[in-house]
RNA sequence: GGGCGCUUAGCUCAGUUGGUUAGAGCGUCUGGUUUACACCCAGAAGGUCAUAGGUUCGACUCCUAUAGCGCCCACCA
């Protein structure tokens, strides 16, 4: 058959054209189907703040794998795509954008209107790019049903989860503390600090009765109170006594509390405490009850109330005019010049962050209000009842440690933000007419100004204005997690009870990175099962997945992160799949990877696979080559397979097929991928394809295991196999093709070993040359391995003859074939086979030995331990019967390798 | 400081409940174009599985310790 078919594959070629006869035909738009088990894939969103790196591209790789499995395999596979408004880092890149323009300050000089229409826009071309983006890599999902999370249902289903929550107490506004920067007069998330180390001075003072350390004097003015452990024998005498001493503007009152979070080696052992602008004091005087007062402003100056001297002092200035009124009142005790010490600084701005007190709203995890299993619980609780009772599991497991270990540690979660860009908090507060009047001056007004105005009135729930005059809405935006936490069921269309949350919900997979476990993962968990069981589902229908498998980060060739700042080692998917094609990409993102772990990714690893889709591009190629249409139009039956070769290939399928499906059942991708990879190029191509080139010849089975390979490997390379399933005249897309079914009557096992034969053979034709240097008439003689077995064959000269009349050992000479050259070729080939060439007998009868030995050892202990009557007696019966049926097994298996070893010895 | 992980061929990595001779790709070397593919084919070299103990008939695999590397969390008053 003759069809003009270019002898390499090019992927630009085909692979935008294929993406759009896919989507056009609605292959990625399941329906709800009661006659169809579901399974669901909740497409992590990426941030429409940019470009998308390699991580989307391993997620959008795996992802697409698991849901093309799963629609071939008969699901109705729903793979939902979206992507996050992602406040802060979308808020961040459009405000620098700005000052780059010349803006000095983006929120006071637009104000929130034309400041969130600015990153509106900004946000819209980012989701254009990552819409191609995601296009790009061959991603099957489901673009009817894509999502933003802040689409007005998502913001619907954000304010029902607020108000449920609400209601149930769970949501409260209390103080913490934030990271304030007051160079840029906003709070700074934790994951934004970025810690220096630096070496500053470290003082000591007279305090009172002790000597405290410290490298903030300027904070120290209120202490009133000293810290010591219980424990500590040097203060055990002052614990609970109050003090008159000389401090920085005179004489104050102290007294001396105890407590464990102390560390007696530390400094002196005894601190004091400064509640407003430390974490740790601040939980400290949560715990025992103390007075919280600012020191510091929010511009980064010691406050007017404070001090009369120092106050409106910025920080610096005023600690080096502390120290010196300390010392001039001979309280300084000693300096330490050398102190390394870690600053937190904003990792934006370069300001440092100067800890502050705040009303922020937070979410309680351990008031226990959820119906859960007959008990009430937390959301902790709940948390850690999910994992623990293998509703969800993590691959790989060890992450659940993980897991486990961050939920003891949990704290409330502090859901409000300081930027406009989200989710405004629906609640609602009555203010004076003048609060309101100042509040609506600043056009860049915060919950910082809330605090200013000393707001304290009434507070309501509601997405509307309450009735009345002077309500003002929190100018908060909610934590983009906390939206992002309902991904998975109100992409669904929760809070509706719709048909589709009801049949594709819980999710099967959730496929993500593992740095975002915590961020994300738990919080999905979270908000799933809280407000599903508030609706009244059932327990098991609460969670968002059953199964989380988390990718590692992918690094450069030198194991360092991938980031856009350093161009030479990064990376960009789009180069990559201009350059070698989606699906080179896609192998090599997924082959060699294993979940939770690392991978370096470099463009010769992406040459490589590409290397590969060729080679299928190729041995299709020469398939189509040697059939005719006939053959292609006909359905394969087994009264068509004709020789070993077939058998051997069919066998080699079949099993191939038992183990990608277990692969796949264990998410076991890489595993899947090799394996299949190795069939298609060290099976069907090097040998079958070989083989196929002389009297084996076989189009019917040629075609069959082309076909089923093409159908194996269709979820890692979509694109290349799509082409080729059309080239091979099929007329539906291989997209919705029959997953390949494991099929028994097409295994034969006892093929094998004469087949491996032939391979043997085959190779050894290929390699010889016309210096052979065998001794005529020597006996042929060959050793087979196969599978748990070793066979030594006699004078296989059947098979080697038959090889030798292959066609494809015609030698020829300028198109003209040579009949006595080939009979020569046939005569060395007789020659060349004594059984030195393809076994030593030397190491086999040692490996023998060593084999024999073990397995002696072995059966022993099993003899020893089946014959001791208090074993059988407490052993599990079960137990018993496996180790006799493996004695009996072993005890064949040892005769096997006796006889082995004879054969062999006697070819010596 | 607390937790987690990694260490296997020159490089990048697989290695499933412990069980045949520890694998792949790239690279290196040798040889090769007889009707798919040089983005190819055949073959070779290359490993005391980080180190030291232990458990076991048997350890890359399980346990303990050590070293080096990395990550996460907390944070230094």
């Amino acid at each position: 058959m003759s069809i003009e078919i270019e002898s390499a594959y090019e992927a630009k070629k085909y692979e935008d054209k294929i993406y759009k006869k896919w989507e056009e035909s609605g292959a990625f738009t399941p329906k709800v189907n009661k006659d169809k088990e579901p399974y669901t894939i909740s497409m992590p969103p990426p941030n429409a703040t940019g470009v998308l790196h390699l991580g989307h591209s391993v997620m959008l790789a795996l992802e697409d794998i698991m849901i093309r499995q799963k629609r071939m395999d008969g699901f109705s596979s729903l793979w939902l795509p979206g992507t996050d408004h992602a406040a802060i880092a979308t808020q961040n890149v459009v405000e620098k954008e700005l000052r780059k323009k010349g803006m000095k300050n983006p929120r006071k000089e637009l104000g929130r209107e034309k400041l969130i229409a600015e990153i509106r826009d900004f946000a819209e071309k980012s989701k254009d790019r990552i819409r191609n983006q995601v296009r790009k890599m061959g991603a099957s999902c489901d673009w009817t049903r894509e999502k933003y999370t802040l689409d007005d249902n998502m913001n619907h289903a954000v304010n029902t989860f607020f108000k449920y929550m609400y209601e149930d107490g769970l949501i409260y506004k209390g103080g913490r503390i934030v990271n304030w920067d007051p160079n840029m007069q906003t709070t700074v998330a934790d994951d934004e600090i970025e810690y220096k180390e630096e070496t500053t001075k470290f003082y000591y003072f007279q305090y009172g009765p002790v000597v405290i350390g410290t490298s903030r004097p300027e904070t120290k003015f209120l202490d009133k109170v000293i810290v010591v452990h219980p424990k500590d024998k040097r203060y055990k005498d002052i614990i609970g006594k109050e003090f008159e001493l000389e401090w920085i503007e005179g004489k104050i009152k102290a007294k001396v509390i105890a407590d464990e979070c102390i560390d007696m080696k530390l400094g002196t052992g005894a601190m004091t405490i400064t509640p407003a602008h430390s974490l740790v004091d601040f939980e400290l005087s949560q715990k025992h009850g103390l007075e919280v007062e600012q020191i510091i402003d929010f511009d980064g100056k010691i406050r007017k109330e404070v001090s009369k001297e120092f106050g409106g002092m910025p920080i610096e200035e005023a600690r080096q005019k502390i120290v010196e009124t300390l010392d001039k009142k001979g309280l300084v005790v000693k300096i330490d010049e050398e102190y390394i010490h870690n600053v937190s600084t904003n990792y934006r701005g370069k300001g440092v962050i100067e800890p502050q007190v705040m009303k922020q709203w937070f979410i309680d995890v351990n008031k226990k209000i959820i119906d859960w299993k007959g008990k009430k619980l937390s959301i902790k609780e709940v948390l850690q009842d999910t994992v623990r009772s293998k509703m969800i599991s993590i691959i790989p497991k060890r992450f659940e440690k993980t897991y486990f270990h961050w939920i003891d540690n949990l704290r409330d979660w502090c859901i409000s933000r300081q930027i406009w860009w989200g989710h405004q908090i629906p609640i609602w507060y009555k203010v004076t007419e003048e609060q309101y009047k100042a509040f609506n001056r600043k056009k860049d007004a915060s919950s910082l100004a809330l605090t200013i105005l000393g707001v304290d009135g009434e507070t309501k729930f509601g997405t509307e204005k309450p009735e009345g005059d002077y309500w003002i809405q929190d100018p908060d935006t909610l934590d983009t997690w906390f939206s992002s936490s309902l991904w998975t069921f109100a992409t669904l269309g929760w809070p509706e009870k719709t048909e589709e949350l009801k049949y594709y919900h819980p999710t099967d997979v959730l496929e993500t990175g593992y740095d975002i476990l915590f961020f994300w993962v738990a919080r999905m968990i979270l908000a799933s099962t809280y407000a599903l069981r508030r609706d009244g589902l059932a327990e098991e229908d609460t969670i968002p997945f059953k199964t989380v498998y988390l990718h590692g980060l992918i690094r450069d060739r030198n194991g360092k992160k991938m980031s856009k700042t350093n161009p030479e080692t990064c990376i960009d998917p789009l180069d990559m799949i201009k350059e070698y094609g989606a699906d080179a990409l896609r192998l090599s993102l997924v082959i060699g990877s294993t979940p939770g772990n690392d991978m370096r990714l470099f463009e010769e690893k992406v040459a490589g696979y590409r290397n590969f889709i060729n080679k299928i591009w190729n041995g299709s190629r020469f398939a189509l080559m040697n059939v005719n249409k006939e053959d292609l139009e006909k359905e394969f039956e087994k009264g068509m397979i004709k020789s070993h070769a077939d058998k051997w290939i069919l066998t080699k399928l079949q099993n191939l097929i038992k183990e990608v499906d277990e692969d796949f059942a264990k998410h076991r991708f890489s595993d899947a991928g090799t394996k299949i990879y190795d069939f298609i190029w060290g099976q069907y191509c090097d040998w079958y394809l070989e083989i196929s080139k002389g009297i084996h010849k076989n189009p019917a089975v040629l075609l069959f295991v082309l076909r089923n390979s093409l159908k194996l490997l269709h979820p890692f390379t979509p694109f290349v196999t799509e082409k080729l399933w059309e080239l091979l005249g099929e007329k539906e897309l291989l997209i919705n093709a029959q997953w390949p079914k494991y099929d028994k009557s097409l295994v034969f096992e006892e093929e094998e070993y004469e087949t491996k034969l032939i391979q043997q053979v085959i190779t050894k034709i290929r390699s010889i040359r016309a210096e052979l240097k065998v001794e005529a008439g020597k006996k042929i003689h060959a050793i087979v391995y196969g599978g748990k077995y070793t066979k030594i064959l006699e004078d296989k000269r059947e098979a080697i003859m038959r090889l030798a009349r292959l066609e494809s050992l015609d030698i020829t000479e300028k198109g003209k074939k040579i009949p006595a050259a080939k009979a020569a070729f046939i005569e060395k080939i007789e020659l060349y086979l004594p059984l030195k060439d393809l076994i030593d007998p030397e190491k086999e009868t040692k490996r023998l030995d060593k084999e024999i030995e073990k397995k002696s050892s072995f059966i022993k202990t099993l003899e020893a331990k089946l014959g001791n009557e208090g074993y059988l007696k407490n052993a599990p019966k079960e137990l018993i019967k496996n180790e006799k049926l493996r004695l009996k097994q072993e005890k064949e298996n040892l005769e096997k390798l006796t006889e082995q070893k004879t054969s062999v010895l006697s070819t010596k």
